[in-house]
DNA sequence: ACACACATGTAATTGGTTACATGATTTC
DNA sequence: GAAATCATGTAACCAATTACATGTGTGT
């Protein structure tokens, strides 16, 4: 009952919303919902996909290949009642908080031992992939409300949208600000090494 | 040279800072450092540092347990040439951007399918989590300012804990966003699964 | 005919967590 | 002398990435 294995937990939502998907389908789906915030690649998906099946969270529906109708080789899976009630009961435990790490904050902190411009390359290249991503949202909430917009889980996919765009814009806020920090950090002086 | 080992960077970034560290010392040294963003365990660290003196990155200097003086088994570690060469290596390299896992998005990105008071409890922990962070964040600023103010990476270290303090006040304002269109969505009408 | 997108999978590797085992030293 | 903390390590396990292998259908 430890729910590790998160892959799991996606797949089981994504099919609860829409059924009769392949592992292709999927990803795709993922890239353009959670995309911004979860990212799963094949090697996780088509395996977990096997194994559920064979746990019987979710049957395998259709597609051709098995049957020899023809067309491209696609294995489809939809939810099962199992299946449903695994999901609803990963919704209800409390979220586990994995150690973050983020990488581009480590080599900030370590920054006084190279010379300014390093760091400076960092924010700014971290500060050009937060307008990158702010783009990308901003186009995701607008192709999901004309797609889905009535649909009635719209509202907490919304939620999820301007949790990151709030944390984009603080991430773009504090850019502009660590720049002209570090900007003045190299007119000043060299760092001590 | 691919530095997939993260673990070695935080070592070796800790380090350079400050030499004659056990595996004991860097653990605590990180929690009070970069622990809001980064996490280690010392089932990774112990036997990274064994890889590393291997290797000639670092090296074991003193501490008792070696030599027969008594005292408490202690094996300290500082860097060496090469170490620091790797060091700077690593900051010279772009970050990579491993595909980010926010559970507690993903959760409410479903919320949908459950009843309304579930989203609101994780997004009550997210709120609660959030102030408590903010509080440590708070208390590790002024702490370093008072011991290490004067320290030359200090400009530094006070720049990725404003990067954190900013990604917390935004997710602070989100919550109570959130948590009152929740509430609205809890008188409105149940969920339609 | 060729390239590209569709589609599924396996194998190798690794980074990392968790749990366990062990023992010394300080403190009460 | 018991408990807490300091301190180091190992073993088991797993989630996940990456690279590789394979084949089909579509468009040009």
């Amino acid at each position: 009952m430890s729910n590790r294995n998160q892959t799991e937990s996606v797949i089981l939502g994504l099919l609860s919303v829409e059924g009769n998907q392949s592992g292709y389908d999927l990803r795709k789906t993922i890239q353009g919902s959670v995309g911004f915030f979860w990212g799963e690649s094949f090697g996780q998906i088509y395996p977990t996909l096997k194994r559920m099946a064979g746990e019987g969270l979710i049957v395998a529906t259709g597609g051709t290949g098995s049957d020899g109708e023809g067309g491209r080789q696609r294995q489809l899976y939809s939810l099962t009642e199992a299946g449903r009630a695994r999901l609803t009961e990963w919704l209800a435990m409390p979220c586990r908080d994995d150690p973050p790490r983020d990488e581009f904050l480590l080599k900030l902190f370590f920054g006084g031992v190279v010379p300014p411009s390093i760091s400076i390359e960092h924010v700014r290249a971290f500060r050009e992939k937060n307008l990158r991503l702010l783009a990308t949202l901003e186009e995701l909430g607008r192709l999901g409300r004309e797609r889905n917009g009535d649909h009635p889980q719209f509202a907490f996919w919304m939620l999820t949208l301007t949790a990151g765009v709030a944390q984009i814009r603080a991430g773009l806020e504090w850019s502009e600000a660590a720049l002209a920090m570090l900007a003045e950090l190299e007119k000043g002086g060299q760092p001590s090494e």
